[in-house]
DNA sequence: TTAACTGTTGGAAAC
DNA sequence: TGTTTCCAACAGTTA
């Protein structure tokens, strides 16, 4: 019992399956665990975070500080940047070793970087392991000759030869800390966790509190979900409802981007489900597969320069987006007087989790289907509304649905009327988010504009004084955009002949090949 | 090397 | 009500 170590929690706020933490307390006479509010993300300069977000990870925060007390120890929490703060933790505490989980995003190796010099010049030994993902994705990377997979199809096939994902580690119990210190001389007040009021941030401004944070919360959640073997076995993805009252998918993802739940255990878990039934979905639509769909935007973003812009990023397509500020506010304000897209934007901001496939709804419009705005825009948006949001899977699937990246169907365009229709024909969403529509008959719902002015006035909303007038007319402008985007595909592929010299051009298809294929696929739904 | 194959989740119109 | 075709001809991967 000789060494004196700190575990450093960034992601990973868990004491089940965080070999990092584990390695933090072999012969250890003490056991400091912090957490760092970095002024990055406290103060936003480019980075924002919103309200809903703050409150989870304070959440998050005091659920693990409550666990580590029944172990004896506690969290410390410490208000600053780890680079300025770890010099002074290292002398003040005598330490000999830190711990921490691997994290792949660029703010975060730039970080670890200078930390891990500033531990080599104080005599502290590194340890660090990979928690966060289910593989380690420089291995995925390697066994694809150091360029990141850019399809789902490469991938699977990659992590095929690497096996299954490693199983998780027990979790951290009263046994590991065995001989450590207990809570200390240190202040209490000092280090601990603080209210959204310490931070000078409004609780009076959160939404309901749907999904409270923390891991006890998260693993509660998993275990509510694990027990409907059925559900299990047939989810698919792409069947899921983006606009049902209650969610019908299993929002697990902003404990999955905190580490409040482990990847692999969720993985694993999900493998004994499968393993007790006869059948069940597969990768991508099943939920191995959705864990999959993370594992591939992870190694694509740890894997590209520049992952979250359009310049300098060579795996996306350069469009000429146009600047629309007041059509920007309109959209993030849900005030684009199409309710489906108003109504989703509004839950985001309240309730700070959307589905996926509403996501694709909205992201499409902001971008290559109406507003023709950046897709750099929609994702600062996401990034401060989403609790789940996670910088490699927001960056990739705004490319995705931008048709930037990875996607390139781009006339396959999501309608703000038509899409929502198909699992909500009386607007029962809409009316949720946007009350000032509830009167509306069904037959007008989803295209308020449409309605008689005798009929407004009897719902009590009248569009342009009480709803908005739509700002676009889709089923013109994104006709316009479908041209836009076949011409900024001609301009990509002359810059990338440019770049990398003579493309083999392929042959015209054949007349009947390229609707065969269609076929087939219809076929095989 | 080249061509064929394939892609989690669109929509409208025509039969 | 369900299937096919068009939209406009993509790009990464693989045989």
């Amino acid at each position: 019992m000789t060494q004196r170590s700190i575990h450093w929690f960034r992601k990973g706020l868990r004491l089940h399956d965080n070999p990092a933490l584990v390695a933090a307390c072999k012969n250890a006479s003490h056991l400091y665990p912090v957490f760092f509010l970095d002024p990055y993300f406290v103060k936003g300069g480019n980075y924002h975070v919103g309200i809903n977000r703050w409150r989870f990870l304070l959440e998050s925060l005091k659920d693990l500080d409550t666990s580590l007390r029944k172990l004896n120890s506690r969290l410390y929490v410490i208000q600053g940047n780890p680079q300025d703060m770890f010099p002074q933790l290292f002398k003040k505490w005598k330490i000999t070793r830190l711990t921490y989980e691997v994290d792949t995003e660029p703010y975060a190796r730039q970080r670890d970087e200078n930390v891990d010099s500033l531990a080599k010049s104080n005599d502290v030994q590194v340890f660090k392991h990979v928690s966060h993902t289910l593989y380690d994705v420089e291995k995925i990377i390697d066994k694809n000759e150091g360029k990141p997979p850019l399809t789902y199809q490469r991938l699977q096939t990659l992590v095929a030869k690497l096996g299954a994902p490693a199983k998780p580690v027990p979790p951290v119990t009263k046994d590991h800390l065995e001989g450590c210190a207990g809570p200390a001389e240190d202040r209490e007040e000092k280090y601990r966790v603080p209210s959204l009021a310490d931070l000078g941030k409004k609780e009076s401004e959160c939404g309901p509190r749907l999904y409270p944070g923390g891991e006890t919360e998260a693993l509660q959640r998993m275990e509510r979900h694990l027990k409907k073997t059925n559900w299990i076995c047939k989810f698919e993805k792409p069947q899921t409802e983006p606009n049902s009252l209650e969610p019908s998918t299993t929002v697990l993802s902003p404990y999955i981007k905190f580490g409040c739940l482990s990847a692999r255990t969720f993985y694993h878990r999900l493998l004994d489900v499968y393993r007790l039934n006869k059948s069940h979905s597969q990768p991508p639509v099943s939920l191995h597969g959705q864990l999959l769909w993370r594992e591939f935007f992870y190694t694509a973003a740890a894997g590209t320069p520049n992952f979250n812009r359009m310049e300098g990023n060579l795996v996306c397509t350069q469009i000429p987006w146009d600047t629309k500020p007041e059509y920007l506010a309109a959209w993030k304000e849900g005030r684009t007087g199409y309710p489906f897209i108003d109504a989703i934007m509004t839950q985001l901001r309240q309730e700070g989790w959307i589905h996926h496939l509403a996501r694709h709804a909205v992201a499409c419009f902001l971008t290559r289907g109406d507003l023709w705005i950046s897709w750099e825009e929609g994702q600062k948006v996401f990034e401060e509304l989403l609790l789940d949001a996670d910088w490699s899977l927001n960056a990739g699937n705004w490319m995705w649905l931008s048709a930037s990246a990875f996607f390139y169907q781009y006339f396959r365009v999501y309608s703000p009327v038509v899409f929502g229709k198909k699992t909500d024909k009386n607007g029962d969403y809409i009316k949720k988010y946007l009350p000032q529509l509830r009167k509306f008959p069904a037959q007008y719902i989803y295209e308020p504009w449409k309605a008689p002015g005798t009929v407004q006035q009897a719902a009590g909303c009248v569009i342009g004084r009480d709803y908005p007038k739509r700002i676009v007319e889709h089923e013109v402008i994104s006709k316009v955009n479908i041209k836009r985007m076949a011409e900024a595909y001609a301009k990509h592929k002359e810059a990338k002949v440019a770049r990398e010299g003579q493309v083999s051009t392929p042959k015209k298809r054949k007349a009947e090949s390229f609707p065969g294929a269609d076929k087939k696929r219809s076929k095989a739904k």
